[in-house]
DNA sequence: TTTTGAGTTGTTCGA
DNA sequence: GTCGAACAACTCAAA
């Protein structure tokens, strides 16, 4: 109960629930201990574009989080609550709003990038020396990134091991539900720092409205997160070792984005996923559930090497790389990005990208190949364009992805190891499904020559040359990475 | 300390 | 058409 002086009374100043990476009410640590604290709880979000070592959101991002956050204000608020949205420096901006609003504690969960790392410290170290209690959760992974330890105590740098090892320290924990008991308010945040309307922050693009193709593929937000994971386990769950590979079957989950953003936890994943699986009969189903999680221990994999390399999303893990002679080609560079380098699978998925924020993973590896192999692109380039491009978009899947297909990774692809977009589309869209969709230029075409349209006898004006040849381009690619050794 | 087996996702060539 | 081997050498992880 509040005494009549209010702020003297401890049991009156409220907690803080900082949201971050981890826009739900599900499975939030650090809103459950809020509850379990017994306070008022305030939510606040702070936009953070002005602390240097913290890298600005792309462009679909900056979308998928805008609608993220609307949902999430949505939810507390028919919970009686608000979120508070501030824009500044992080760890400027916090300790001033629990200042102003006579916190007794201050609680969210962990980020693992560098610049993330160090806020969330200096974050951490002025609320202690204001006397005000933080504490920090894991909502984000499976498990905590130093956790998992070789033989010789060190971090790993091969997934099989990595994986293994972390199946030996247990399952996952399970969920947590949304908290039974919220005493959230929307009455503080009076004084101290000005908080905006979420239009304010501007991260939906005005005009040009490029986010037509975005609103049209995707709902944001918890809810639709929950939808999204129970649709693909009914649907999916059983075949997705066999099909998960073909690009027009669409039979991944397409969680990727609500991972990102938390608007879903890992654990809530996996633990429906090994759930499903139980009430299944199909003899599929234990390959493809083990197949699935190991999706979700890539990420926690990237996560670990984030984590142990902090400078993995600029820099090559392997220094050697550091002298490989990328080109220059401002041109070819661009027509990867517009999806017009004349091979049809590759320019599917490009399109597929930037009409939908996402391409299926089985394609981005195809791209992904052919930028840093077939045109000697430098992986950096093609980071950035995902990084801008992906409502997924990810600090540490995205740079230990690249950095896997380039060679530069932790563990490396070998290097003759070239995709051939030609094989890869007739082994992964033996009908060109896929490219019809997303290269209507070619959609006349036959099957058999959809993935080869130079040998098609009539084909479309406005389908681009290729802008390398196959065999050249293989073998320049063989030749400049052998040089490195 | 040394040794050993293994390493997400492929392609090509020759039998 | 199918199949196995070759494609480098290196680093990692564990014994």
């Amino acid at each position: 109960m509040a005494s009549k002086t209010g702020f003297d009374d401890d049991n009156d100043r409220p907690a803080i629930v900082w949201f971050r990476d981890d826009l739900r009410l599900g499975d939030n640590p650090a809103l459950t201990a809020a509850a379990t604290g017994d306070r008022e709880i305030i939510c606040i979000f702070v936009h953070d574009e002005e602390s240097d070592a913290i890298r600005p959101l792309g462009g679909a991002a900056r979308w998928w989080l805008h609608g993220a956050l609307q949902e999430l204000a949505d939810d507390l608020q028919r919970l009686g609550g608000q979120l508070w949205i501030y824009r500044g420096p992080a760890a400027v901006v916090v300790p001033q709003v629990a200042n102003a609003n006579n916190a007794a504690a201050v609680y969210w969960n962990r980020r693992y990038g560098l610049g993330e790392r160090h806020a969330d410290e200096t974050v951490k170290s002025a609320l202690k020396a204001q006397r005000i209690e933080a504490r920090s959760f894991n909502g984000h992974l499976l498990y905590e990134p130093w956790s998992i330890r070789t033989g010789s105590d060190g971090p790993f740098r091969v997934f099989s091991a990595f994986w293994r090892t972390a199946h030996e320290v247990g399952a996952p924990e399970r969920p947590l539900g949304v908290p039974a008991q919220l005493r959230l308010t929307r009455r503080r945040c009076a004084s101290g720092p000005e908080a905006l309307d979420l239009a304010r922050l501007a991260l939906e693009p005005g005009s040009p409205d490029w986010a037509k193709g975005l609103r049209a593929n995707w709902r944001r937000g918890e809810a639709a997160a929950q939808a999204a994971l129970q649709g693909f386990l009914q649907e999916h769950l059983t075949d997705y070792a066999d099909i998960r590979d073909f690009p027009d079957r669409a039979a991944t989950s397409k969680l990727s984005p609500y991972l990102r953003f938390g608007n879903i936890s890992a654990r809530e994943v996996w633990h429906a996923a090994t759930a499903a699986a139980s009430a299944s009969n199909s003899s599929n189903i234990h390959r493809s559930l083990e197949k699935f999680q190991s999706e979700l221990g890539w990420r926690e994999f990237s996560y670990h090497l984030l984590y142990h390399n902090p400078q993995m999303p600029k820099q090559n893990l392997r220094p050697k790389f550091d002298q490989m002679a990328w080109r220059a080609d401002r041109k070819a560079l661009r027509a990867w990005q517009n999806g017009r380098t004349g091979y049809p699978l590759v320019d599917a998925g490009m399109r597929e990208l930037w009409s939908t924020g996402w391409m299926h993973n089985r394609v981005r590896m195809v791209v992904a190949s052919f930028l840093v192999k077939h045109l000697l692109l430098d992986w950096r380039q093609g980071e950035s364009w995902f990084w801008d491009t992906l409502v997924d978009a990810d600090p540490a899947n995205n740079a230990a992805s690249w950095q896997w297909v380039a060679g530069s990774g932790a563990d490396a692809a070998p290097f003759f190891r070239v995709f051939n977009p030609i094989l890869q589309g007739e082994k992964f869209d033996p009908g060109g499904e896929y490219v019809r969709r997303w290269v209507p230029e070619l959609a006349s075409l036959s099957a058999s020559d959809i993935h080869r349209p130079w040998q098609a006898s009539k084909i479309g004006k406005t389908y681009p040359e290729k802008i390398v040849e196959q065999d050249g381009a293989r073998q320049r690619a063989l030749d400049a990475f052998k040089a490195l050794d």
